[in-house]
DNA sequence: GACACTTCTTGATAAATGTCAAGTACTTCT
DNA sequence: AGAAGTACTTGACATTTATCAAGAAGTGTC
């Protein structure tokens, strides 16, 4: 039986027995999205993790008239509602899928007596949040230390992938700039 | 024997058994600092929780002559520096006290091992960094959603408490702005 | 292939915020 | 208390970025 790449990834973060994969594989989800297919919508209560094997999805806030985009996560990567998923509140944010995608996925409730049940489980739990957290500390960073231009730059550096595939309407707002600031930046006009 | 201020605040996280409670307390160490101590400074490795018992505490970045305030911390609560701590890496930000400061710690080996040590300490572990990770995507989205002066107002109105103490031009990069706009919008002339 | 729709570009202008500079008020230190 | 440093205020001006508007280019659909 093929390893998961959900598993596969998982084990780069945390190495998991033949046992906890087993177990782990049992309550997996997989399935083939179209583009544009909205995966957490306003109100919902994020009680999935989400892992793309393929394809590419972004979260945004509704912001009047305006989408903010909030996160924005490609192939071989996991995705949640940070605070939708920890708190188990209704998501103040929609994860809406930007390519076709393969995404895989687990219940919390799945994971949570997945985590109890074996040893590295817990420690998994605790090395998925904190490869999340380091994201949230890098991004802030940005956001405090560059001008829209470095942090265009910066993206395009550090995401070459990512980076043609995503609307820049989306990645300007992911980057707190105007669709426009960043079209001209872009364009070597700034 | 009074529990700690530390051991309380976990509690309220994470439940821990008596057995726990008793382990933990073999590896604080609780020193009274005064004001303008500088807890990490650049380039050491984080290899401590800390935990404010009383006083107040901020990290910053330097960038050239600019002093950006990356993170503030009062009483009763939980600090580090997350990039360094979480990859043992040198710290690229400085941990500094403004205020005389009654300071709890725990190495982070310590820790560890203590979480590996009690079921329940690995579910702290998890609690903690998620702890943090919501503050980081609050953070966040005000940043990305608020203007300057809605930014200094929702920060007065959630930490009334802390938004006296802290020298205005420390809280002002923390909410990416000057400290000149700062002043300005709290003179109520903008 | 033509239509509709969305994304991107570009220009003119405005608003928000930053920079520089000078002065005042507070603290802290001795 | 006086000196020295630090925090804050205020004004004039500069810069960055946003807003509005219109059109061009690209994409998907039937």
């Amino acid at each position: 039986m093929p390893t998961s790449p959900f598993i596969n990834r998982l084990t780069a973060i945390a190495p998991l027995s033949e046992a906890a994969q087993t177990q782990l594989k049992e309550i997996l989800t997989r399935q083939r999205l179209p583009k544009s297919t909205v995966v957490l919508a306003v109100g919902e209560v994020c009680d999935r993790l989400y892992f793309i094997e393929t394809g590419l999805a972004r979260a945004f806030y509704q912001d009047g008239p305006e989408e903010i985009t909030s996160w924005i996560v490609g192939e071989d990567d996991f995705m949640y509602s940070a605070y939708s998923y920890l708190t188990q509140q209704p998501s103040l944010e929609t994860i809406e899928l930007l390519e076709d995608t393969v995404l895989i996925s687990a219940t919390r409730a799945d994971l949570d007596e997945f985590y109890g049940q074996f040893p590295e489980g817990n420690l998994l739990r605790s090395l998925l949040t904190e490869h999340y957290l380091l994201q949230y500390d890098q991004r802030l960073r940005g956001l405090q230390m560059l001008r829209a231009k470095e942090r265009v730059n910066r993206y395009a550096r550090e995401h070459p992938n990512l980076f043609s595939r995503i609307p820049w309407k989306h990645l300007a707002t992911y980057l707190n700039m105007t669709a426009e600031t960043m079209s001209r930046i872009l364009s070597k006009k700034m």
